[in-house]
RNA sequence: ACGGGUGUAGCUCAAUUGGUAGAGUGACGGUCUCCAAAACCGUAGGUUGCGGGUUCGAUUCCUGCCGCCCGUG
């Protein structure tokens, strides 16, 4: 086989348009690899970390350091303020004008985190349905709907709310037999917002137009190696200041119920302050969650047919994305 | 050492008058097109400390041993 330079590399991914996607489970170093493939190749970072996004939560959130941060530039990561709503597909939005940016300036983009879903709305879209969500007025309509439902099913329960999606949209329904409460309360309040079916609207619109290809990757560990790594980054956050952090966060007025504080790590410390449980178990026990997390991640990304996992090495990756 | 208690799934516990064991949690697997580090669903784990006895049948009753806990020495 005849390997490209890097330059050639570079030059074939930009004129390809190929955006390189490193995912994967918390922990497995998606960080220092995408900085170790930043010296390789002239590329600018795109964060796909549903956590990072927000300020004020470093620790909790195993950002990427300020020093790691002046190597290369980090696209979403501290835009967000933790009480800003936000969304996979409002990210997708954004995302894509940098990422067309990104190809206009010669930079490849490498988009960077856990959060599957984001990823799945940035490099395969969602449907459009041509709402603006940038549209103060639209969001605040859609939470005044998401209020209600929510009161719905604390008041009459997920059998009630079940039966309505069934009545509105049966295929719905059949899709989220499992009754998970967020799902149906989705697609209830996409039919209460938009007056079609949440089913069909997937089907009678096209996802918004990706000119540009995703290469998949994920770094692949033994689960017990994942394991221990995450253990040991769990003992490292609660050393490097966890518990001031997230004092710090209730300091400046940030309640618990926010959902950016609805975060592994920042749930458990907030037990720990109100004495519900010790400082061992509650490291233990954000431990634990975050396993939790990352077996979830590995399942969603197994998903991905054209992913290739691969071990934490740079040359393996500048040799798959040469292929 | 003596008295009392206790020993059931990895962990915490449950099991009506004796009818060959359940739940929570964890583990494992999965779902999910816009709250996703969220929210859910499913599966597998137990010769009920060990031995003996009573009984058609014992986690449940009797007994010996072992371990643990509490109290008294």
């Amino acid at each position: 086989m005849n390997k490209l330079t890097n330059s050639e590399l570079a030059e074939k991914l930009l004129s390809e348009r190929k955006v390189i996607v490193i995912g994967g489970a918390t922990a497995s170093g998606k960080t220092g690899l995408s900085i170790a493939l930043s010296q390789e190749l002239p590329i600018e970072i795109v964060s796909a970390d549903s956590r990072q996004f927000y300020k004020y939560m470093d620790i909790g959130t195993a950002k990427p350091t300020a020093e790691e941060r002046s190597i290369v530039k980090h696209h979403f990561i501290d835009n967000l303020d933790p009480r800003e709503y936000f969304s996979a597909g409002k990210y997708a939005n954004e995302a894509r004008n940098t990422l067309n940016a990104l190809f206009e300036a010669g930079k490849i983009p490498l988009i960077v985190g856990g959060s599957g879903l984001y990823i799945q709305a940035l490099c395969e879209g969602f449907f459009d349905d041509g709402t603006d969500d940038a549209d103060p007025d639209k969001a605040s309509e859609l939470m005044a709907i998401r209020n209600q439902i929510e009161l719905e099913l604390a008041e009459k329960g997920i059998e009630t709310l079940y039966s309505e999606l069934m009545a509105i949209d049966s295929e719905s329904a059949m899709l989220y037999k499992d009754k998970n409460p967020r799902r149906i309360a989705r697609a209830i309040e996409y039919y209460r917002a938009n007056g079609i079916p949440i089913s069909r609207a997937k089907k009678q619109y096209k996802v918004a137009e990706i000119n540009y290809k995703p290469a998949y990757f994920a770094i692949d560990w033994q689960r017990e190696v994942l394991y221990n790594r995450i253990n040991q980054r769990t003992l490292q956050m609660w050393e490097d200041g966890l518990l001031a952090e997230t004092e710090k966060l209730l300091k400046m007025g940030y309640e618990r119920e926010l959902n950016s504080l609805n975060t592994v790590g920042y749930k458990e410390v907030f037990d720990y302050i109100d004495g519900k449980e010790s400082k061992d178990r509650t490291i233990e026990l954000i431990a634990q969650h975050t396993r939790n997390y990352a077996k979830r991640q590995i399942t969603w990304f197994k998903r991905i047919e054209s992913l290739k996992w691969v071990e934490y090495d740079v040359v393996a990756v500048l040799s798959a994305l040469s292929e």
